[in-house]
DNA sequence: AGCACGCCGACT
DNA sequence: GTCGGCGTGCTC
C-alpha cells in the first residue's frame, strides 16, 4: 500500500543545485492520532537515517508553535523540494511496534471505519506496549577485553578479578547486583573496573518481574466424528494451498466446532505458523484457555483483565514469533504475529466483536481483511451465524460447512413456546408461569438441574406512578429507573444515577409509586418461595462483581450444590452442564420488541443458544420459552431448530426493508446538552451530506435525522441519522468527499458508526 | 483534534 | 479605544 496522497505543497521543479543534496535526503511519512487524513513529511536527522523504520513512533514539531507531538512513521518518501520541511525531533521506539502487515491493516481500518490512520494505529496498540509497562531501563556490564589485556588480568585486586571471573562465567552482560552476588563482593570492585574502562556499560530495557509459568498438563487430540472430519478436510484445503478463503462453520450447539478449530490449528502450527482464535470476552474462561493450553506448547492469552505489564509481555512474546496460538477477545485480532497462518472467530454472531468506541470496527471484518492481506483462511464458527455471514456463504463468496449433529450423538432438546397471555400466574405478575413451574418441579425432583434465563437485571425494571400514569425516569436519561431491592436503590441502567426509592411521585406528588415488571432479583425471590427445598443461584452483573465469582458460581452449579441457576445473557452462552434437563426462557419478548432491524435475529439466536444448554447427556432435556407472541417467525423457527428456515424468511424481509446485509449503513450519532442545538446541528449536517450525495451522484440514501431511541443519555440529548448504500465504499466515498466541509460546533459532538449493531 | 488568526459586542 | 466571544482554516 502507498501512503495516502498528501497535499502537494511543492509542485515547482527543483533547482539543479538542490538535486545533489536530495540524493541522500530521506523523509519520513508520519501520521498522528488526530482526525486528519493526511500523512506529514519530516526530514530524518542524519543520526537516524537508514535506521528509522516504519512502525516506530517519532516526536515531531507540529503546527505553528512547533509543539512536539508523537506520531507514527508509516513509510518514507523523497519529495522534490525539501526546503520547507521540518526535521523530526526524536525516535521513540528502538524497534517498530508493528510490522508492515499491521500498518496496512490499520490504514484499511481508517478508510473503512472513517477515522484517520493515526487514530486506528493508536487504538490498536495497547497502552502497556506504548509505555513499556513492566520494564525498566537497566545498566549492564560486560568485559572490554582489549582494555583488560592492556591492564593485565593478573594485576587486578582479588575482588576485581572475581568480578571478571563472574562475568566470564555468565557469558552475557550482567547487572551490578548479579555480579555482586556471584562474585560475593560489594559494588566497589564493579565501579572500580568501570572507572578503569575495563567494564563496558550498556543500558537496555528489561522486564521487572519474571513471568509466572504454571505448567498445564498436555492432552491428546480427540477423535473426530465423520462430520467433523469432513469439515476439517474442507478447512485443510485452503490451508495447504495457502490461499485466502472464508469458511463459515455452521454447527449446532454441541457439535464440536472447537475440536475442528484445534485440529486445523495443529496443521498451521506444523508449518511453523501461528493462529489467532477470537472468542467473545464472556467465554474467555479458564476452561476455554486451558482447553487450548493443554493442546499446544505455547499459547498467549489476551483478555481485558490483563494488567498493562502482562499485556505488554504477551505482545512481545507474540511478536518474537515464540507463540503458536493467540486466544483472545476482540482486540486480539491485532495480535502482532510474525507468520500468521489462520484466524478463527468462534461464536461469530456475538455483538461483542463490534467495538463501541472509535474506530468502531467489527473484529470479524478486520479479521477478514487481515486474512485477505495475508493470504490465509478465516474460519467463522457459530450455531446461529449472522445474516451477514450466512448471506455471503449462500452467494458463494464464502464456503459453508455444516455440522448437523451433536458429537455425543444426542438429539437437540425439544423446544416449546409457552403462550403466557392466558397464564393466570403471568397475568397477575409472576415470572414463572404454570408450565415452567410444573417442569421445574419435575426436573429437580428427578435429580436434574434447571437454568432460567431472564434478560433483565434488578428487581423491577419499571417504577410507575399510579396517579399520573407516568414511569419514573432518570433525571439524566430517558430511561425508567429499575428498583434494586437488595441495595434498596432505584437505579438507572445507562448512567450512574441511583436514589432512594421515591415514596411519592416526583411528577405529581402522589404517594402512588408502584413497582412493575420482573428482573432477576424478583425471579430469584419467586423461585425461592416456590421451591424452598432447592438451592437457587442468581448470576447477573450485580452478583458477579468480584473477580472469580463467575468461576465460583459455575463450579457450585457443576458440583450440583445448586439446582436452579438463573441469570441474564451471561448464562446463555457456551456453558456445558450434562445434568441440566430443563432450560426456561422467562421472557422471550424483551429483545423481540426492540425497535431494531435485528430484533428477530437476536431473539432466534438467544433461544437457540439458551436451548443448547439443555440435553447434554443421556438424561435428555427440554426447553420452555415463555412469550406473548408465540406466532412470531423468530420464535416458531427457533422452537423447530430451523436456522435455515428462519434465515430464508428473514433475509427476504431484510431485502424488502433495504437493510443489512443487503445495504450497508453508517449511523451518525450527535449529542449535546441543549436539545435545540443538537436538532439544528444534525439538520445542517444532514443537509450537507444529502446535497453532496445528489451532486456527486453517489447512490446513498440518507435517513433522518430523528431523535435517537434513547433520546437523553447522561444529560446529553441525542439525535441521529443514517447513510445507507449497497456498497460500503459508496458511503466511504461520500463521507471522505465532505469530511472537511462538514459544519462544526463547539456544543454538539458526533460520532460515526459504520455497520452499526447497537441502534440505541 | 488543537491552535492561531480574525472580526464584532460590552467594558476601562 | 481594548478584552474576549467562538467561527474558520491549517497543520509537513
Amino acid at each position: 500500500m502507498t501512503p495516502p496522497a498528501q497535499q502537494q505543497l511543492f509542485d515547482d521543479d527543483p533547482l539543479p543545485w538542490e538535486l545533489a543534496a536530495e540524493e541522500d535526503v530521506e523523509c519520513a511519512e508520519v501520521v498522528f492520532n488526530r482526525p486528519m487524513e493526511q500523512a506529514f513529511s519530516y526530514l530524518v536527522p542524519e543520526a537516524w537515517r537508514g535506521k528509522l523504520r516504519a512502525g516506530q513512533r517519532v516526536r515531531c514539531p507540529f503546527g505553528r508553535g512547533n509543539r512536539p507531538l508523537t506520531g507514527y512513521c508509516v513509510g518514507f518518501s523523497r519529495p522534490k523540494n525539501t526546503g520547507k520541511l521540518k526535521s523530526l525531533l526524536e525516535v521513540i521506539d528502538r524497534e517498530p511496534l508493528l510490522n508492515q502487515h499491521m500498518l496496512d491493516l490499520t490504514q484499511w481500518i481508517g478508510e473503512r471505519y472513517l477515522c484517520s490512520w493515526g487514530q486506528a494505529l493508536n487504538t490498536i496498540i495497547p497502552a502497556g506496549v506504548k509505555n513499556y509497562a513492566g520494564t525498566r531501563m537497566r545498566t549492564y556490564f560486560s568485559i572490554d577485553e582489549e582494555a583488560l589485556a592492556r591492564v593485565g588480568e593478573t594485576n587486578l585486586p582479588t575482588k576485581q578479578a572475581a568480578v571478571i571471573a563472574a562475568l566470564r562465567a555468565a557469558k552475557e552482560p550482567l547487572q551490578s547486583k548479579e555480579i555482586e552476588q556471584s562474585a560475593d563482593c560489594g559494588s566497589g570492585p564493579v565501579n572500580g573496573l568501570k572507572n578503569k574502562g575495563i567494564l563496558r556499560v550498556t543500558r537496555r530495557r528489561a522486564a521487572t518481574s519474571p513471568p509466572s509459568t504454571d505448567a498445564v498438563e498436555r492432552e491428546q487430540d480427540l477423535t473426530l466424528n465423520p462430520e467433523q472430519l469432513t469439515a476439517l478436510e474442507k478447512i485443510l484445503q485452503p490451508l495447504r494451498s495457502q490461499k485466502h478463503e472464508t469458511l463459515l462453520l455452521h454447527g449446532v450447539t454441541g457439535s464440536g466446532k472447537t475440536e475442528v478449530y484445534i485440529q486445523a490449528i495443529r496443521e498451521v502450527v506444523s508449518y511453523g505458523r501461528q493462529a489467532i482464535v477470537l472468542v467473545p470476552e464472556i467465554s474467555l474462561t479458564p476452561q476455554t484457555i486451558r482447553r487450548f493450553e493443554s493442546r499446544f506448547d505455547s499459547v498467549a492469552v489476551l483478555h481485558s483483565h490483563l494488567t498493562d505489564a502482562e499485556r505488554h509481555r504477551q505482545w512481545k512474546l507474540i511478536s518474537s514469533g515464540n507463540v503458536q496460538v493467540v486466544v483472545g477477545a476482540r482486540s486480539a485480532v491485532f495480535a502482532p504475529t510474525t507468520h500468521l497462518g489462520l484466524i478463527v472467530i468462534d461464536e461469530e454472531h456475538e455483538t461483542t466483536f463490534k467495538q463501541e468506541t472509535t474506530p468502531r470496527y467489527h473484529a470479524r471484518e478486520v479479521a477478514r481483511q487481515r486474512a485477505k492481506m495475508a493470504g490465509i483462511p478465516l474460519i467463522l464458527g457459530s450455531a446461529t451465524p449472522t445474516l451477514e455471514s450466512y448471506a455471503r456463504a449462500r452467494r458463494g463468496i464464502d464456503q459453508l460447512i455444516t455440522l448437523k449433529k451433536r458429537v455425543s450423538d444426542l438429539p437437540l432438546p425439544p423446544v416449546s413456546a409457552v403462550d403466557v397471555r392466558n397464564d393466570p400466574r403471568c397475568v397477575s405478575g409472576s415470572g414463572i408461569g404454570r408450565a415452567i413451574q410444573t417442569a421445574i418441579r419435575a426436573a429437580v425432583e428427578d435429580g436434574g438441574q434447571v437454568i432460567l434465563f431472564l434478560n433483565v437485571r434488578g428487581h423491577s425494571p419499571v417504577l410507575w406512578c399510579k396517579a399520573c400514569g407516568e414511569g419514573i425516569k432518570c433525571p439524566n436519561c430517558d430511561i425508567t429507573l429499575t428498583w434494586h431491592k437488595d441495595r434498596h436503590l432505584a437505579m438507572c441502567h445507562t448512567c450512574e444515577f441511583a436514589i432512594d426509592p421515591p415514596k411519592t411521585c416526583p411528577r405529581c406528588g402522589h404517594a402512588a409509586v408502584r413497582y412493575f415488571g420482573i428482573g432477576t432479583q424478583r425471579l430469584e425471590e419467586e423461585v425461592a418461595a416456590k421451591f424452598p427445598r432447592y438451592k437457587c443461584l442468581r448470576m447477573d452483573s450485580d452478583t458477579m462483581r468480584k473477580r472469580g465469582s463467575y468461576e465460583t458460581a459455575l463450579d457450585a452449579f457443576r458440583k450440583g450444590e445448586v439446582q436452579i441457576l438463573l441469570g441474564t445473557q451471561m448464562i446463555a452462552k457456551g456453558l456445558d452442564f450434562p445434568n441440566v434437563t430443563l432450560v426456561g426462557v422467562i421472557d422471550a419478548d424483551t429483545i423481540l420488541h426492540q425497535p431494531d432491524i435485528r430484533a428477530a435475529e437476536r431473539t432466534f439466536q438467544l433461544i437457540a443458544q439458551v436451548a443448547g444448554r439443555a440435553g447434554r447427556s443421556s438424561k435428555g432435556g427440554r426447553v420452555l420459552v415463555q412469550t406473548s407472541s408465540p406466532d412470531e417467525p423468530a420464535i416458531q423457527f427457533a422452537t423447530a431448530h430451523d436456522y435455515v428456515g428462519f434465515v430464508h424468511a428473514e433475509i427476504q424481509h431484510r431485502r424488502e426493508m433495504q437493510a443489512p446485509p443487503f445495504w450497508h449503513l453508517a449511523r451518525v450519532i450527535l449529542r449535546g446538552l441543549i436539545d435545540d442545538e443538537v436538532v439544528e446541528f444534525s439538520n445542517s449536517m444532514a443537509t450537507v451530506l444529502r446535497k453532496a450525495a445528489e451532486e456527486s451522484d453517489l447512490p446513498v440514501r440518507l435517513l433522518g435525522p430523528a431523535p435517537a431511541p434513547i433520546m437523553k443519555l447522561n444529560k446529553f440529548y441525542r439525535h441521529h441519522f443514517q447513510l445507507a448504500a449497497e456498497q460500503a465504499e459508496t458511503i466511504q466515498k461520500l463521507w471522505r468527499s465532505v469530511a472537511t466541509k462538514l459544519p462544526k460546533s463547539s456544543n454538539v459532538e458526533y460520532v460515526v458508526d459504520v455497520d452499526p449493531l447497537n441502534m440505541r
